[in-house]
DNA sequence: CGCCTTCTTGAGGGTTCTCAAAGTGGGTGG
DNA sequence: CCACCCACTTTGAGAACCCTCAAGAAGGCG
């Protein structure tokens, strides 16, 4: 039953974008699965392996993420409630990246087959998926930016921003006011920065008196000026469909 | 004529990851287009627009990038010939980012239309641009790992790395000596560097030996010791395909 | 109460940036 | 054919940002 809340948030992430009717939507939500539970800190899909199942975050936060020879990593990408971690695995089984539970997780594993059969079956399925796929890539787009040309305080700042818009629209909270469970090093493999300049950076907008923070708990006292310093334009999160599309005719 | 060969290139690229049938090849063949030329340093696509059709690069380096308030930019995906820019666009229209062309640049327009209509009517098309959007996704994956955890000297070696393969794939030289038609500043903006600083790191590498250059021509001198430098792993270009799906049954 | 993880603070060093100017080379016009 | 110009590359010096190493506080859990 729960689970089944997992599969709706998916479909109203899908529903964001695209446009699918009565039919295609009873298809998405009894897709078949398992479910898997995960602490904190498991690498629950190692680096460089095939795998024939996808795995859609019920619960909890996952990040997938590449890793270096001398075990330093870098996580490329955030996945809330309703998001499929790899739906990109489906057409590309072997991927190069893990998958690591940043709190306590629930996942449901969703075979690759069901996935594959419902977008052969309803084009617009296969162009749902394929514009999440689409959207994945324009937030690592931004994030690559970010990290190509911003200061830690300015990336800080646009990702805090991001994940507010991101919590809102799964329903775990309000852009000004959301709990994020990571630790402040797993936030620094996102962001690309050592635990220790983070933890200066998150100092400096809490000195700025941009943001407040209870433990885990993110409040943002001032949305303008960060935004503002982030330089943060929500329009790369594509979350205004572009649906003209995938219709006969 | 040579129209026509970008059009088989843009096919040969999706072959490498996807089968498609002799029908499907010929559709992808037939696909309408216009021609569009532009002199090195144009910005052929505007950040923030929407478009209605798709730029397969025909001739010359085309780069997607990310720019900011103060002018600087981020290059986050380049374009080789036979890569669409932004097959992207065709599912979710409107874009965050630009298309610029590095050198002289000799562009095909394919209309969304024609594109979506194939991948309606074909669903292994439909599987082929979806996962060309995956590849497209990893390589991007790639990047950003690269820009949050290792230095510029190991950046720029994993960068040539991956040119040389893209440019053999591609027809356009071998993997250990090609030309590389950008200037020093827009491979800075690739790297998220300056370009005083982009020329010092190809100093280092020539200085030991990795590496010569004469012009915008590359030969990489050792291999082995460049690959190892950059911890370069071909897997994540996604070059041995993973068809086992888009047909039905 | 004690352990373990996480957060915070400090000091020093290295990579990369900024600013500025000099060298190089290809193209164009006289 | 030479001279000039422009874009690009190279060099230098100093500063800023971020990292490393290390250790001390704080908070959660048994």
């Amino acid at each position: 039953m729960s689970e089944n809340l997992a599969l709706e948030r998916f479909l109203a992430r899908l529903l964001l974008r695209s446009s699918l009717d009565e039919d295609e939507r009873r298809a998405i939500l009894s897709l078949p699965f398992e479910v898997a539970r995960h602490r904190a800190h498991r690498d629950f899909v190692q680096p460089g392996q095939n795998t024939d199942f996808a795995c859609l975050v019920a619960e909890g936060l996952a990040g997938r993420f590449d890793q270096f020879a001398d075990g330093h990593r870098q996580i490329v990408a955030l996945h809330l409630p309703g998001d499929m971690c790899d739906l990109h695995s489906v057409p590309m089984p072997h991927t190069g990246w893990g998958i690591e539970s940043l709190s306590d997780t629930r996942v449901l594993l969703i075979p690759h087959r069901a996935l594959i059969d419902l977008s052969v079956r309803y084009p617009a399925i296969a162009f749902a998926f394929w514009r999440d796929t689409v959207a994945d890539g324009s937030v690592l787009a931004k994030w690559l930016a970010a990290q190509g040309r911003r200061s830690a305080r300015e990336r800080l700042a646009h990702l805090l921003c991001e994940i507010g818009i991101r919590m809102e629209q799964a329903g775990l909270g309000s852009r000004e006011h959301f709990t994020l469970r990571t630790t402040q090093a797993q936030l620094a493999d996102v962001l690309g920065l050592t635990a220790v300049h983070l933890n200066r950076s998150l100092q400096a907008l809490r000195a700025e008196g941009l943001i407040e923070t209870n433990g885990r708990e993110f409040r943002i006292l001032d949305t303008h000026a960060l935004c503002g310093l982030a330089e943060f334009d929500p329009e790369y999160l594509l979350l205004h469909g572009g649906d003209r599309t995938s219709r006969r005719g």
